[in-house]
DNA sequence: GAGAAAAGAATGTTCTAACAAATGACATTC
DNA sequence: GAATGTCATTTGTTAGAACATTCTTTTCTC
């Protein structure tokens, strides 16, 4: 049974199970502790660091609920195998393609305040006649044309300007603005490309095309964005991990 | 201030704060609460139904990571707006048509116990050379082909037969066997399709091919299932809902 | 020796009890 | 009238305790 050390600071404002469920989180990634790895139990844990067991106890449900461990009713707490790990995050194409290590250039092909659209204004939540700024950007991973990019930008957001959204990521630019996007509904298709999507994504005839539309929101619930991507279907997949309970 | 009212049976197995969580979830899925409500507050309700206030709190704190409910410290807690709603869920192909609404028929196309696949192995983290049962199938919701499924199946699920297969859901099966999926990796993609899979889903010339590759494990990360989907493209979308925090 | 019963260990549920911190409303002061 | 301060309300954090449930291990019995 290996005891992970953790120092606990209790004049620091972080709440205290916080403070434990990030130490314990880290020495899970970090590989200190293996998967299959018995976990020291609630009781030893909280006795010898001078906690109580809730506060034990809600550190522990946060790695749990985070798929870090697996705990079993009288048998104990184990650390769970790598492949429960991860989790889905809201990530942006820009992130994507920087962290494949390629470079992210943008293209902007359109941008126009004030223009409404009710299929957008009503999937994010706003009157139909509400003016929407709409951008349209084509997306590069190096000189490789990657996705079309069509978005549509709620009213709060209005002074974003054409040479921002061209630097670098969307997300970037409106999370600079206060937005706190905290849920996005995504649905993905496929479909044929238009004559338009064949020229911009140098597609050949026949060849497919990967679609997502996504709508986001604040925690509030108040629209972010809603955006419709097409995507090349050799240079783009989207990976999602679904849990279950 | 609306009252939901709750009814609470002690002497049930069920757990007081899930018997609370499930009644007020019910009542604001069902509209009876809507969004941007003030919902009664952990005393009040406590004090109501004669629960201590840790019971109420957990309740609510479900609802809360269900995103029904948003807490401001020092204001209260408030109905979340709709769209904030909803969750990943594990689900099959025959589920998702079973909820449209649709009859979803299955075909078996082959059947292979003991069949050596690499790819599949390592994805389900066992022995490249461990032999898994292979199952091709075709569903059809109604008349019309919608995708065709390959699965790859590990030894400890061997005893599944053709028939069972191709009555319902794989997944059933699988569950009634003891296996718990509790995590699945999945990997949406598009593409040609091959001349095979063409003539199956009754595919144009030109038509795309949306993917589906998914891992799936149990809690303890003993692999469920290796699955390699194709979907006609105008049958079907993946919607995924993504959570940031 | 095999099976049943008991003991032990671990997590799960529930309660009572304080105190802390953030917010909004109201009152006070300048 | 505007800024400031106080207070009540509400959620957030932490503690300590008791008992329930589940699974493993050991012991006892036949």
């Amino acid at each position: 049974m290996l005891q992970i050390p953790v120092t606990i600071d209790r004049s620091s404002p972080v709440p205290l199970y916080h403070q434990l469920y990030e130490q314990l989180s880290a020495a899970i990634e970090t590989g200190r502790l293996k998967p299959g790895d018995a976990f020291e139990n609630e009781l030893a844990l909280a006795d010898r660091l001078q906690l109580s067991r809730p506060t034990v106890r809600r550190a522990i449900a946060e790695l749990v609920s985070r798929g870090l461990l697996v705990r079993r009713r009288g048998v104990g707490t184990t650390v769970a195998s790598q492949v429960i790990h991860r989790r889905d995050e809201l990530t942006s194409l820009f992130d994507d393609i920087s962290r494949r290590g390629q470079k992210p250039t943008t293209e902007v092909l359109d941008f126009v305040p004030d223009l409404e659209n009710p299929v957008a204004a009503e999937a994010l939540g706003l009157p139909a006649d509400t003016p929407l700024l709409f951008i349209e950007r084509l997306r590069l991973a190096g000189d490789v044309p990657t996705a079309v990019m069509q978005n549509w930008i709620p009213p709060r957001f209005a002074d974003l300007t054409e040479s921002e959204v061209a630097k670098g990521s969307l997300y970037a630019a409106l999370r600079a603005r206060g937005a706190r996007p905290a849920v996005a509904h995504q649905t993905i298709g496929a479909r044929r490309p238009s004559a338009k999507e064949r020229r911009l994504l140098a597609l050949a005839a026949g060849d497919p095309l990967l679609t997502m539309s996504r709508r986001a929101y604040d925690g509030d619930g108040s629209a972010v964005e809603f955006g419709d991507h097409c995507y090349r279907y050799d240079q783009y997949t989207f990976d999602v991990t679904v849990h279950e309970s």
